[in-house]
DNA sequence: TCTAAGATCTCTAGCGACTAGAGGTTCAAG
DNA sequence: CTTGAACCTCTAGTCGCTAGAGATCTTAGA
């Protein structure tokens, strides 16, 4: 049932250390403490360590995670304000998920044209080199 | 034609500092420079940059951007090489988009579930923790 | 043509997010 | 019990920027 930061950090592929520093940078809550002191976990620390790395590959910030963790908590806060800040995120997901979209079918072009014997040329950078990415 | 660091900072959305710092990085090939010593650019940089800046936003590494960036000057390089290199981007890609594709249906839910006027229990957490989504 | 304000230059130092020891304590399998 | 692996805290280092300091270049206006 409690386990160790060992056995957090296999589960959660997160690195002993880091998961120290999450504790520390206020990312991860306090953990209990065994007799000795030293830290025990559940099984939710699994699933809240696994988000913040996924969230931290997607690119997002700690402050934008710290953000995303406090919607979970959603200490009782008004129906507006949830609204407006799950509304903003997912206006920033959806500008990555175009981004990335694009991104991929300009590879998936690329392997394309490869499968038929030539070289084509790559155009990655000016895929993602669009301005109307851009955050406004 | 040729413009100052400050211009393309502007253009490309990027500080002065780190567009230096990306050549010394590697990043951006070392610029040409005037008379006095100051870097020019043209019309390439501002591509180049806004690509490295997009693809930094989206959480890649300097390691895989600088792969991409390689894969777009593809100097003759065979086929196959190309192809292997496209095909292990075009996965991360793709497990990317899934996972924000998540990430993004359950903003949308808590979203919808608080224009009906409650308060919607928030699950990106478990949303974004799920072991499928890690890298094999 | 000259000049002065604003950009740019290099260099060093700092910060955020980790990461890697050092030196000491706790845990748990045998 | 013992003993070795795992844990503790603390300090210091790395990576990717970011922010000065002090000197030089550029350029618009007199």
């Amino acid at each position: 049932m409690a386990f160790s930061i060992g056995e957090l950090s296999r589960r959660a592929g997160v690195k002993v250390p880091t998961i120290r520093y999450y504790e520390a940078a206020g990312l991860m809550p306090p953990a209990p403490r065994s007799e000795g002191g030293q830290r025990r976990y559940g099984r939710e620390a699994v699933e809240r360590l696994t988000f913040i790395r996924h969230a931290r590959e997607l690119g997002f910030e700690p402050e934008a995670i710290r953000e995303l963790l406090a919607l979970a908590a959603q200490p009782d806060q008004s129906c507006a304000t949830i609204d407006a800040i799950a509304a903003r995120h997912l206006r920033e997901v959806e500008r990555r998920i175009a981004s990335l979209g694009r991104l991929r079918d300009e590879l998936e072009r690329m392997i394309g044209e490869c499968g038929h014997g030539r070289i084509g040329d790559c155009r990655v950078v000016e895929t993602l080199a669009d301005h109307a990415l851009c955050a406004t």
